[in-house]
DNA sequence: AACTTTGTCAACCGCAAGTCC
DNA sequence: GGGACTTGCGGTTGACAAAGT
């Protein structure tokens, strides 16, 4: 009762920090208390772990950091805690928040579709819209299904091919329709030989991951995942399929 | 320019494990 | 042994900013 939540201000930082700096942080219920701040004890160790601490890192991640998280996920899972264990300065939320936002849909879009079955995941939203333009030509060729169907069905559909997602808004029907193309085998078969030998050449620009390969650059595209992007919805469509 | 949608990330919540008495 | 309390973890939420319409 008559604690405060939400973020944190500047001056009860200073006031965790001076306390903590002075005293240590032997019992997190205790301290709020002790030092003055209308906070529980889960908030301020929060706060300290994932910000305050002199440890932590700041900036974005780098390379090397975003394959170690990569890897590292690989064997553990989401065992966030024992991941940032090997990435020293940073926070398991930290490390959680990037999956989630950059590494997972980044490793979906270069996935087999068979492996998943949110089908949600597997055009980034952000993509929408330029998504929907270039599928438009394929549209008369699918059937259409709404998106929490889409969402619901089984690993042993094969999601990419000829699917096409309706959107809902408000209970209204088909806003718009996206229309998701079937996919060359040797789309992923060729992206995974390439990364496995760290080619560099001026049909691939950028690595799996988005990275440039510095060989090349073609100014067409700022991010890495655009060309990837483009390369992944060109491949659906035999007509314009880049020379694999 | 106004409004809507989407992405990001700090912070919260519930639960399980650990510790103390 | 077991109940009360504390700590740590992972999933989720919500505010805000940026991008899109």
């Amino acid at each position: 009762m008559g604690l405060k939540k939400g973020p944190w201000t500047p001056e009860e930082d200073q006031i965790l920090v001076s306390y903590i700096h002075k005293n240590g942080h032997g019992n997190w219920r205790a301290l709020p208390k002790q030092a003055g701040l209308l906070r529980c004890g889960k908030s301020c160790r929060l706060r300290w772990i994932n910000y305050l601490r002199p440890d932590i890192k700041r900036g974005n991640f780098t390379r090397e950091e975003e394959e170690t998280i990569i890897k590292l996920h690989e064997m553990l899972g989401n065992r966030w805690s024992a991941i940032a264990a090997k990435l020293p300065g940073r926070t398991d939320n930290e490390i959680k928040n990037v999956w989630h936002t950059h590494l997972k849909k980044r490793l979906l879009l270069l996935q087999k579709p068979t492996q998943s079955s949110d089908s949600s995941l597997l055009i980034p939203n952000k993509r929408a819209s330029s998504h929907q333009k270039i599928m438009k030509r394929t549209h008369s060729n699918s059937s259409t299904i709404t998106h929490s169907q889409a969402a619901s069905i089984e690993e042993s559909k094969n999601l990419m091919k000829n699917v096409s997602i309706k959107r809902e808004d408000n209970n209204t029907e088909c806003l718009e329709t996206l229309i998701v193309p079937e996919i060359e085998e040797s789309f992923w078969s060729e992206a995974a030989i390439m990364d496995e030998k760290n080619t560099t050449n001026e049909k691939y620009p950028f690595d799996s991951y988005g990275y440039s390969t510095n060989y090349y650059h073609d100014e067409e595209y700022d991010d890495g995942m655009d060309f990837w992007y483009d390369l992944f919805i060109r491949s659906g469509d035999s007509t314009e399929l880049p020379e694999f």
